[in-house]
DNA sequence: CTATTTGCAAACGATTTGCAAAACA
DNA sequence: TGTTTTGCAAATCGTTTGCAAATAG
């Protein structure tokens, strides 16, 4: 799988959270309010898809740091709920802003030659997952699910 | 997460598939017929549940081999579809023979405490998933999708 | 001032790979 | 015998961790 995030972002997804309510949020969840979160908080607010910890990395400017606290820091931040992990099954985990008040999270469908991801809308298992829990009296459960395929571009059509 | 495939397989799901059979799909795969992948085909056969790579090469009794050899040969595997590999979001792929004739694929639901798996029946998402390749235009679609709970012994119920 | 966070380098675990020897067809 | 497969050891890649120095509140 090739890099990620298509230089043509859907506009409906992009989230525009101003980073100051990022920054509240942190300050919320008793983080202190560094130089490298905020950075990674910008990144993530300026990009409509999910990105590697290496992308973020990349895409700090100024305020860099370490990789090593970019791998903690979206694990915290995943753990506070502030982003949401993905993974596409390629050995790399994807983080995503949350959207705005964490309610219905959604999937991808991504594309297995250019990696385009298409970002699909809220997600259809509700009800099913409600279903499969109380069958095998299962709580506190939650799931993972994409979608791969050939975008029309890559099927050259 | 710890250790997988618990004692007490779900019985409508053991795939008594004989051997004979599964060597007889490497042949028409145009794969040699060697002691390590039957022994492989063999462990999966025996269970109930998707194993991990390590695990299977645990498993592999008389007829050991170096665990590079597995993780070739689930591969392999994989290729001609004898097997299909599962994701459970703790960074070890797991595989299991596929159902027999390849149709029908499922999904499984798993305990975040225990590893309990529960092989769920087949897949919801067919049509779902169709529609959605048509409405943005994919093709050669396919998905990945697991649930992650906390089962009735580990609740304490 | 004190707990949190960072940088750096080393450690890890799953998986892959190069290459010469061994095994199938 | 010719090609596929294996064993072994080393390499890769994403991610984690120990520890002392830097920093937020």
């Amino acid at each position: 799988m090739k890099s990620p995030c298509p230089q043509h972002p859907h506009p409906h997804r992009l989230i525009q959270q101003p980073l100051s309510d990022l920054t509240e949020k942190l300050r919320q969840g008793e983080l202190k309010i560094t130089a490298p979160r905020q950075a990674i908080l910008d990144v993530l607010r300026r990009h409509a898809c999910p990105l590697t910890t290496k992308e973020i990395h990349r895409s700090l400017g100024k305020s860099d740091c370490d990789l090593a606290t970019v791998y903690r820091n979206m694990h915290t931040l995943e753990g506070m709920g502030l982003v949401r992990r993905h993974d596409f099954g390629d050995g790399a985990a994807r983080f995503e802003l949350s959207s705005d008040e964490g309610e219905g999270h959604h999937h991808h469908l991504v594309c297995t030659r250019c990696s385009r991801i298409v970002e699909l809308d809220d997600c259809i298992l509700g009800d099913f997952q409600e279903r499969l829990a109380q069958r095998h009296g299962f709580t506190s459960i939650s799931h993972r699910m994409e979608f791969f395929g050939i975008c029309p571009n890559c099927r050259g059509a």
